[in-house]
DNA sequence: TCTGGGGTCCTAGGACCC
DNA sequence: TCTGGGGTCCTAGGACCC
């Protein structure tokens, strides 16, 4: 059995146990801090109520409701709190896996009474925390993750042999993780319209454990894919010099990043999207694998230069760095000594004052 | 004057090696 | 006058998730 448990309305319910002004208030979390040119990144349940949820733009959430709290995303506190559940949910010596900042994973081999566990831990991240979270329990995690969605907030769900048919008759096919755009258009329009249809269908897509977390109990403690930083402009950009400039701000993210945790990346991808085009790119791959911020946007400009684009016209761009593995970029030649040493400098001072309060002058043209 | 940002996994095709 | 088979790594792009 796998117990999944999904945090309801996680980033909303978060600042309204900081701040309790804002309880039970509608309030939307913003993906950046201009609050009518970013997209609802959480919305808490009173502002649920209203029809505003995730991934809609702030403009249309605030016309529905002019009242709408605002908060901008403060990530630093969201992962900190992940990572205190994770630690609390550790302490069941279990196997465990962190599925996103949201989401967490147990596995039940034979539990006496997981309905009761489902309670137990609920209630401590209630107590420890003041937010609340949804369970559910099933025999794999497709199931179980289906389950935690059905009686949301605050809800337990267990689906085993009694309910099995029942649930699956009474929950349309996109519910389903992975049946999102394309793919479940391509279901429903072969004419399956529940996740009961699909189980006649394909009876091994329920039946067997199509199981990451199964396979890799582990997970937890893999190096991550990739890093990356983007940055959507507010308007189409033409100028290359600022363009260029936006790569070396967001390459430099992406490499204090890497440093935090000890990692070094050997393919650095670029993409760029342009509102005619869409979205393109390329990355490669070098020998050597590095942490340091203008190398990274030496390489990402090598790419651009490639792409030998005639008249650009840049709405968004993003840096993402991938071959990861930990370690610490070594130099070898004294001009690489000095800038590590020169490296280690702007750290330390992003560090005391905050991250942004030194970084290289073209950067500048991003203001 | 529209609508973010950070990720993962999969796939097909090409380059290259033996 | 012609040309196998197997494998790995890399790349571009698509699709999905939170």
């Amino acid at each position: 059995m796998i117990l999944h448990i999904d945090m309801d309305a996680f980033f909303a319910s978060i600042e309204q146990a900081i701040n309790p002004r804002l309880k039970d208030k509608p309030l939307i979390v913003g993906s950046r801090g201009n609050k009518m040119h970013t997209v609802v990144c959480a919305a808490s349940y009173a502002a649920k109520a209203l029809g505003i949820y995730s991934g809609m733009s702030s403009q249309e959430a605030f016309s529905i409701c002019p009242k709408l709290e605002f908060v901008p995303a403060d990530q630093a506190k969201y992962i900190w709190t992940s990572e205190q559940i994770f630690q609390l949910l550790k302490s069941y010596d279990l196997p465990l896996n962190y599925a996103s900042i949201d989401e967490f994973q147990l596995e039940l081999a034979g539990h006496p009474d997981p309905l009761n566990l489902a309670k137990k831990i609920k209630e401590q991240v209630y107590a420890n925390f003041n937010i609340t979270a949804s369970v559910g329990i099933a025999k794999n995690w497709l199931l179980a993750k289906l389950a935690s969605k059905l009686n949301k907030p605050d809800g337990i769900t267990l689906i085993d042999d009694s309910n099995f048919e029942q649930i699956l008759r009474q929950t349309s096919l996109d519910k389903l993780c992975g049946m999102g755009g394309k793919i479940g258009a391509n279901f429903i329009a072969s004419g399956l319209k529940t996740c009961w249809d699909l189980y006649l269908d394909l009876p091994g897509f329920f039946n067997d454990n199509p199981g990451k977390f199964d396979e890799n109990p582990g997970k937890s403690n893999e190096l991550p894919k990739s890093i990356s930083h983007s940055y959507t402009l507010p308007t189409v950009q033409i100028n290359s010099q600022v363009i260029q400039a936006w790569i070396r701000l967001l390459s430099e993210m992406v490499a204090t990043r890497l440093r935090q945790q000890n990692l070094i990346s050997a393919t650095v991808h670029l993409w760029l999207n342009d509102p005619q085009i869409g979205n393109f790119g390329a990355q490669k791959t070098h020998q050597s694998a590095i942490n340091d911020g203008y190398e990274i946007c030496q390489r990402a400009l090598k790419i651009m230069t490639k792409l030998a684009l005639k008249n650009p016209r840049i709405r968004a761009i993003g840096v993402t760095c991938s071959s990861l593995s930990r370690g610490i970029y070594s130099p070898l030649l004294s001009e690489d000594i000095r800038r590590e040493e020169l490296i280690k400098a702007l750290d330390r001072i992003n560090n005391r004052f905050g991250e942004g309060s030194i970084y290289p002058a073209i950067t500048v043209l991003t203001r």
